[in-house]
DNA sequence: TCGCCATGAGTAACATGTTACTACCCTTAT
DNA sequence: ATAAGGGTAGTAACATGTTACTCATGGCGA
């Protein structure tokens, strides 16, 4: 049973710092529409507004720009970006070479304890779309994936995945509402998990592949600006 | 013709901040062997070496720890870290799921100035291994790669490589000398630029694969501690 | 000789102060 | 009306101050 703490640079066992806790106050801003993309916005206010001094603030925001969430102007502030077409794609086509492999291996390394903590975010998604509830969605979506990836024994490719994750979060979930599409995500999930019950490894890696290349399509279909050419750029960078 | 600046988060067409050139300050410090792998250092210290203030000189260590390249200790300093043999089989996996794709794309799109500039590249590599001048020719290897991953088009698998790349430089330079495979290394290019010529994308794809795995267990024959079991470490994460 | 505890030096993390720069606004001349 | 220009508010980037913590060291008793 691989352990689901998920600590791959590893932190602390002590208290997080303020500025682990800005970088989650922002996700849950920017989840939550506080923090609008687009908008300009400066450490200052973000700084007063949590209570908290510009040290740990600017640190947390470095980090994020660092994931290209937020983008910082000199002098000017700092915004929160939505990714292009053109990123989007290049994120999927990353997603797509680590994630395909690391469900083939799962497939062989999973345990029955493995198996039953999959089960369980897989029925969290359920419950989730029946409720409606596109945020519970979203989440549980994120932790099956993210067992997945721990399951592969990999930290880095976990951890590279979680970073790219975070700059499409914001996209998709704008997209899901519109397209309505949430239990067809929820069913594409399905293949990965009978698979990886049978040990499958190749039908995994398959049927994750196809997961991806559909949501991405979904999620490139909302984003896209209007003088991208979508299909270029798909088989440019994916097929 | 892909442009090679390289400029994926991109910052700023005015000069470097001083985060940034203390970053290299650092990288070059551990190059140049100032910095010490597994030594304890201090921000207070560094900065007034450096002649800066604390500031950029912390937040230029945050962006490496991110890298995993340094540690914090909480109220005890920095280090220098080295990977372990399990960092390693993870990263070469990473490059492998990244670079070999990346090396059939760039198979199909190079034209003849990308050829040329690759060619450039490895003549320089050739002519360090002559010179028998180890450092510049892991800076024409990296150069090569890099070129190879801008072919590719896909901005963040760049940046990934790069950054996984800084994490294992180290090891690296300490490898190649004790094995005096510098010459192997140079050869084992070879494959991947002829298949680039004749836009073979397969073979391109294939001899990259055979690179990564032929200088990876090199890697990892240095870098072993005599816990690690080698074999198994890389069956589970590579094959 | 050995263990224990107080103490102090040194640090990351956090807070606050300073600087140089940018864009915007309002005035004034054309 | 429109353009030119100076002033000003607000900012990132950088510098410095403060705090709470960790660990080594040395004295002191057994």
């Amino acid at each position: 049973m691989v352990h689901s703490t998920a600590d791959a640079g590893n932190r602390q066992v002590r208290p997080p710092t303020l500025t682990d806790r800005t970088i989650e106050a922002v996700r849950e801003g920017i989840r939550a529409g506080t923090l609008v993309p687009g908008e300009l916005y400066s450490v200052y206010r973000l700084a007063d507004e949590l209570g908290v001094s510009r040290s740990p603030v600017r640190e947390a925001l470095l980090r994020l720009a660092e994931t290209g969430m937020v983008a910082f102007e000199r002098n000017r502030g700092f915004r929160v970006v939505l990714p292009g077409a053109r990123e989007l794609t290049e994120i999927i086509a990353v997603r797509l070479a680590l994630e395909v492999p690391a469900a083939e291996r799962a497939a062989v390394r999973a345990d029955a304890a493995d198996r039953a903590a999959l089960r369980t975010e897989y029925e969290a998604m359920q419950a989730s779309v029946t409720a409606g509830d596109e945020t519970a969605f979203l989440l549980h979506d994120q932790r099956l994936h993210t067992l997945l990836l721990e399951l592969a024994g990999n930290a880095h490719v976990t951890r590279i995945i979680e970073n790219l994750r975070d700059a499409t979060r914001l996209v998709g979930a704008s997209t899901i509402r519109k397209s309505r599409s949430l239990e067809d995500v929820y069913r594409e999930h399905r293949p990965i998990l009978d698979a990886l019950d049978r040990g499958d490894a190749p039908a995994a890696g398959a049927a994750m592949r196809s997961h991806l290349e559909s949501t991405g399509r979904l999620l490139l279909r909302e984003a896209v600006g209007s003088g991208d050419d979508i299909g270029l750029m798909w088989t440019d960078l994916i097929e």
